[in-house]
DNA sequence: AATGAATGAGATTTCATTCAT
DNA sequence: TATGAATGAAATCTCATTCAT
């Protein structure tokens, strides 16, 4: 019994650890090469397994791209909760402050990046939002915890009222653009540290309360 | 001769006025179905024109959306270069306002939603700016003008010289998302004034010197 | 406009002419392999053309068999149309015969064999009923045709009222076999004619009035 | 010795109880979808064992099916057998009855659909007879004791001598279409044994001789 | 012995591009 | 010059079969 367990879970343990491994190969070579100008061979390929297995994982392309998604989603989702839920002594910028900073070191430079790939590109969210219900849930999560600390901030005065919340919301989506990363990170060597540091700068002052 | 010249010039004319249809009807329907889910076909069957004759005057797909985006750019670069040429008793936020203001107004939600969305999307950067060198210079162009004016705004004491100015562009650039237009013009009716208003507020503010 | 139509009328010509090649080999495939073992790429090596052209004609796999199907069909339809018609000084077991003999003689050993076999491979029977209203239509005409004509035997005393038609009508059917056609006329070399009489003998004789 | 004989046995027992229940799961399976439609995976699933059980078994799913028709096969020229050895008071056509009463009784209705499918699909035909040469020799077998049936009424006088006998077996085969089965029983609720009875009606007096 | 995860050949289908008319 | 029929590379996905556990 315990063996016949302990089989079962050696099993499924190895199944996940495959599972992981395709989709972190395949965010890798998506982010790569993009959706369109990958192909589930070259997943399979560089995984190092057979074509077949990738679709005994994911029944589609499209599925393992939303899998990608949501694991990534739900990441970063955490991150916002915790900061939602940080001591209530923390101000709204201090939490947005430590999303961003969630965001560009480690998470960000790691997995994150078909996220903010998606987000901005028009092609893949025709593609993926008008499809997968899934994903639309989890945007709207994310978006109406950002919001609610947007909120705050404008109820406790940090924040300028004068701007509409949902201005506030896009722009800060805006400071996560894969292209900063790519350009700037990338590009021009900045640490994220720093850039995070002045492109919040930027952000804080630009919807701070005017006094 | 002269009858084959003005021949040659009517044709030549023709020839020119198709190509434009070309590209305003490609425009409109890549903006429309994205990159991928275009298909020359359909742009032909909407011109009215057969498939062959697209490739008469573009020779392949690639080089039909690189033709629309530097056309793009070069209308986007015109205004920039009016900006800077402008008395130079406008303010380097007022050059950029005004950038700004004709990005939104009349342009950007004509023309350059395409230009925006390239530049947004990983995806197609990788597939334009890495194989055409001709976009890269026009991108480069662009950049220096903004930066420009960024530098310019840093040394009159407008703008807070602890940002590193390519921070600045790309957040100026950042401005531009075709997902905020989308989401608050397109989504939440907001007209395209109040929304470059608001942004302009936050990026001003933001990049503003600290006194 | 003339040449222009002559033109479009000769461009017109060519593509059926493609089209019933198209036709006609896919059949012979068809027949020699079965529709599970026959893939475009094999249909259009034989005729000679690519992968695509048979696209170009019929949209899937599926619709190539049901333009053959449809086309014997219909020329079936139209052989009993002939016989149904026929001076009513002749006799339904006369009329019969006649299709019978057109089946076999002919028209049954060159294209109708693949029809045939669908009607008698439960298989395909499956595949294609099911999906394709069109083919359950001209089914349903033709048996319609065949038992007016056995009612009409029944009245006029020549044949068995006894034998409920449907019974008759599926006896009658069964006659055109593939499987006695290529037992007996390509097994055993007997000529269509002599099949067809003998068969005719069993059944005209079996569905006889009793006297 | 004795214990692991008698172990051996048992788990010899319970392999043949296992392969009858594949065989006839399969068969069921394989009817209801046809063979194309069918897979090793479904039949495995049904049976509540794993898809290489299935490999232990039969090496193919060829060779599966094969083992269904030979079963079949094998149950039918047994019914065969005993109508030939029917005391010799039984005349041929009362044989043949009797032979036909046993398809579709019982028999046909259950189990030997599969059979007839085969036979009348020149699809499946081609996959099987051709390949199989246990198939072959057991389908002449079959046939060759109808034929001795059928010269035996011949010689009677039971049976017309102008009818070749190749016909008169090809039509009795025909007599136990699928189709027939499917049609009038399955779709028109006729009763089986009404079915035989007309079909024999049509059958015996068709090939009966002349008075 | 039994399993089912892994495989990969092969099928259908799309569409950018070419080229004869 | 303009056309669109023809092409075939390449992509997704299925499933009979194998084999390590």
């Amino acid at each position: 019994m315990q063996a016949a367990h302990g089989h079962r879970t050696l099993k499924e343990k190895q199944r996940q650890e495959r599972e992981q491994l395709i989709l972190k190969t395949a965010e890798e070579v998506f982010i790569a090469n993009g959706y369109f100008d990958t192909s589930i061979d070259e997943i399979a390929a560089r995984v190092g397994i057979g074509k077949g297995t990738v679709y005994l994982h994911f029944p589609s392309k499209e599925d393992l791209v939303v899998a990608i998604l949501t694991r990534d989603m739900e990441v970063f989702l955490q991150a916002v909760d915790d900061a939602v839920s940080a001591p209530p002594s923390l101000t709204a910028s201090e939490k947005l402050k430590s999303i961003l900073h969630f965001m560009y070191s480690g998470f960000y430079s790691k997995r994150a990046r078909l996220l903010s790939s998606i987000y901005h590109s028009p092609d893949l969210q025709r593609f993926f939002m008008q499809k997968k219900e899934s994903m639309r849930e989890l945007w709207g999560q994310l978006a109406t915890r950002i919001r609610a600390i947007l909120e705050e901030g404008k109820a406790t005065g940090e924040f300028d009222k004068g701007i509409p919340t949902s201005v506030m919301l896009n722009a800060f989506f805006c400071l996560q653009s894969p292209r900063t990363y790519e350009a700037l990170v990338v590009g021009e060597q900045m640490s994220p540290e720093e850039l995070v540091t002045h492109l919040g700068e930027i952000y804080f002052k630009g919807i701070a309360a005017v006094k």
